[in-house]
DNA sequence: TTTT
DNA sequence: TTTT
């Protein structure tokens, strides 16, 4: 089925530092619990109330990985977008188990820091989106060697070409 | 937590009809399941691959629970909006467990069809906000009592037309 | 045509404070504008590049102005749900113009605020949703009346415990 | 200002087909105007009103603008992300004028034809991310490379499979 | 269990 | 200029 969107927006904080893990193969991947809330009053009492909901996310895509392991920490907040995901195995007793995670991985995955904490001004990766590490040379969006070339953010620069953002 | 946000999109069809419950109360809520897909193509073999994601919507909002009753069935293509929700509960060996849904509940909650069916053309309920049904006589948005109010979609009909912004 | 949807979500900071506007019948609107960027790496030079976008942001939504008008401030930074609307004014000579704004009005709108800034403990309304002046006692959602209504936030307190969908 | 984020989405109808414009790089556009309405119903009157605002949707991510040429139509339901800018620019009097667009362009670019329309059954690319074109044999999310990259879909193919996650 |  |  193409013709679907499978996107989930997050603006909260972890809950704890995330946790970096790696494969036989050389890839990584990070995750980390999220609390989003929301708070009302109630109908009855008048009082308020709060109800907190927390969210595993899974880091796969290259250019973020980094950016999650080096800058987010505890309490960190952060938007986050990703696509639901939901996983299926298998329990002591051997029951079929599943759990859904918010996966931020390929095209669409994106990941920026709200907080302002202490920042290295040497450094320029405190957020990224999903290819960040791995095309480094490419436009703003990737749009290289077209007509997004040279414009240096505007899109209508006309002879767009010599800009290669990112 | 202020400062947070939980929100999902989807665009997927549905892969049964979707099934109404009554509570005790008089409420009422829609469950169904929507599928989203992503394709690519292989890597190694060359070949295109497939994968479906299958998510649980729960439809609460007032305005939307119509809509999805009367207009949504199998097969349906529908664009969804609404949060992430993480329920506990015990199976029958007393073991907890979880399960994650789409909750379109209050604000920011939305449901739109997306297939051109047979529609009945003195009806015009076809897709809503959360509140549709309870302040049917609203102006878009809902922005009662203000500049809004009077607006009827236009944010700027009620004295603003000489409102040049920048 | 119904089947549409207009949204825009902005992450950002106040380039200044945000102007408050009186209607004649009462209502009120905020104006502010909002500063998003980009950065990239330049091809050509290696050297490091950034764009900034300016958003015109006008919110209407009852339950917002006051959060906009009390708690944003120059430099303030802010997540922004609302949509997009194209105004038409004439200029001086007479002729057409035409301005783009984010309107925050109506159902889906959001604004939340994202800094920590020195917050006064006895206030809970540094965020909002369009109606939360409007309807104050209502639920999280406002899914008022119906099972959402007594839920105080989980969709499944009311009766719902015993459901276990998929 | 990293920490930001501009996003539009929009469901809606084009109002003619698409026009594509070369570069003198090789580079190439497509801009197209979408329609997206909202309908209510008056408050003092109370009859239907409706309300359609256009859209200048100008495409420049690589992978999408064969899926713009190729099968969008006058008339044609999508769904598309992109971000806001507003360009600037003289008419013939020398005055300086602004024109705000939705650019596809690079990363979280997306475009979703919704209608259901003749399809040639050869063909799989009626819908696509920034980068389809460009990395056509990616996996999913393009993560490639890592564990991601042999997962074909899943995220937790490679090795994941013991991986539960709270 | 949908859709292409 | 679309769509319902």
């Amino acid at each position: 089925m193409s013709g679907s969107v499978n996107k989930v927006i997050l603006v909260g904080n972890l809950g704890a530092d995330p946790e970096a893990r790696s494969f036989q193969n050389g890839g990584e991947c990070v995750t980390m619990r999220i609390a989003t809330s929301e708070s009302w009053k109630d109908r009855a009492t008048g009082e308020r109330r709060e109800r907190t909901e927390w969210h595993t996310v899974v880091v796969f895509a290259e250019g973020l990985v980094p950016v999650a392991k080096n800058y987010l920490r505890k309490g960190s907040k952060v938007y986050i977008e990703g696509k639901l995901q939901t996983r299926k195995w298998q329990d002591q007793a051997g029951n079929d188990r599943y759990s859904t995670e918010i996966v931020c991985q390929g095209f669409n995955a994106q990941l920026v820091l709200l907080d302002k904490r202490e920042r290295d001004p040497g450094r320029d990766d405190y957020s990224g989106h999903a290819h960040d590490g791995r095309w480094s040379n490419s436009t703003p969006g990737g749009g290289a060697g077209g007509a997004a070339g040279t414009a240096g953010g505007s899109a209508f620069d006309a002879g767009l070409d010599d800009h290669v953002p990112f």
